[in-house]
DNA sequence: CATCCTGTGTAACTTAAGTCACATACTCTC
DNA sequence: GAGAGTATGTGACTTAAGTTACACAGGATG
């Protein structure tokens, strides 16, 4: 059960829900529930079953691949107002589903069981921002497919720092991770970034000092 | 305009259309178009305005990337009873979508405008149809960038050659391209796997010997 | 048959990335 | 502030992949 507060937020996220027979979507919620999860948690293990869509209303879930020697690459991050087209896919498909998933900060989400879900998507509007979720994801990973086929780690890691803003608080090991190598080599290409002006670096942190020349390793 | 046969054909490869409410359907299909396009066309310029959404009745269309030095990379393959995502999700949602898609073998598409597609996903048996082709192809492309990321090239051509079949008529070239490499290397590759009795080779031809034992490399 | 074209084989080399092995440095706690 | 635990720096080395440069083979065509 939602309260008043937590319903009102949802649609604060999620303006599409306005759009929805206000029936229809009141029997959806009132069978749906809040779940939190803490930063760390590994969640993919808990979802398994798989039965319900899970709506975000706070946090951020890291999806990655696991390779044999430890080494991980992130697939793509789910946040506020997204859905995590996985957990549909297992819904709707039937396609055992072999990524993880952890929680990057403290996240509530609004499950709302598998029936309820589809009936929702009996409104056309809604189920125009769910396939445009889909398709957005589709070429994000379309996009990520090309990147670690053909880009070089400088390019990919300069990618990377840019997306995160000015200053940013991570372990070379995160980063690492996040592009599918090892912290060794993340070091060596923050270190000729420094030796170079681009950036500034500290224990678990690094100043962007240069942006545009940043910017200009893109098109390396 | 179709007539009968390629209706019924239609409905052969995609049996959930009968599900469909039938007036619904037919005003949809009335106004839908067949398409054929030949070997080789390199099809997604022209389907750049992106107002249809296309059901493949034959043929097979590949979908890849392209690096700057001309080195290609399939991302998938759209074959008789696919939806091709793209399309889709360059019909829902607004970004652009710079993967380019070429015509294997001719081709026959029904094309439908994307204002009747979205008519017909008030279906919801249709519309689980559909959904369940997008989580496909998802958890498709997430399988891709594991391979992509991890995989080292032995298991990854040992792993195509396995999916093509027994017999393969195929160019080093045309494999290069699928996996997002060079044709040396895949010389070298199939040379290795034809020096230890794996398959053997031939000009644009490629017998696999011994199934288990190429197998067996994707394990190594 | 001579020629051309495309596909294949292959050696030598370069480069990017990953691995190994430590040294050092910072932070937190007791 | 001593020690533990984690994060970072770095050189030496290995490996996978890509590049360059040709030789050669086989089929197609005039």
């Amino acid at each position: 059960m939602l309260d008043e507060k937590q319903i009102e937020k949802l649609f604060r996220i999620y303006p599409v829900l306005s759009e929805i027979n206000r029936d229809l979507l009141a029997a959806a919620l009132s069978k749906s529930r809040l779940v939190a999860f803490e930063a760390g948690t590994r969640i993919f293990e808990e979802l398994q079953p798989c039965n319900a869509f899970p709506f975000i209303l706070s946090g951020k879930i890291r999806v990655y691949k696991q390779a044999v020697n430890g080494r991980e690459l992130s697939l793509y991050s789910v946040t506020p107002g997204d859905a995590c087209v996985v957990t549909a896919g297992c819904l709707l498909g039937d396609e055992p589903y072999n990524a993880s998933g952890v929680v990057k900060t403290d996240s509530t989400l609004v499950m709302m069981a598998s029936d309820d879900f589809e009936d929702l998507l009996s409104s056309r509007v809604f189920r125009g921002y769910i396939f445009s979720l889909f398709s957005r994801r589709i070429l994000e990973l379309m996009r990520l497919v090309e990147e670690v086929a053909f880009q070089k780690l400088d390019r990919r890691l300069a990618s990377l720092l840019l997306q995160r803003g000015r200053f940013l608080n991570v372990s070379h090991q995160e980063l690492a991770d996040e592009l599918g190598t090892v912290r060794e080599m993340i070091s060596r290409v923050l270190k000729s970034f420094s030796d170079t002006g681009l950036i500034a670096l500290g224990r678990e942190r690094i100043e962007i000092l240069d942006e545009s020349a940043l910017r200009r390793v893109l098109e390396s």
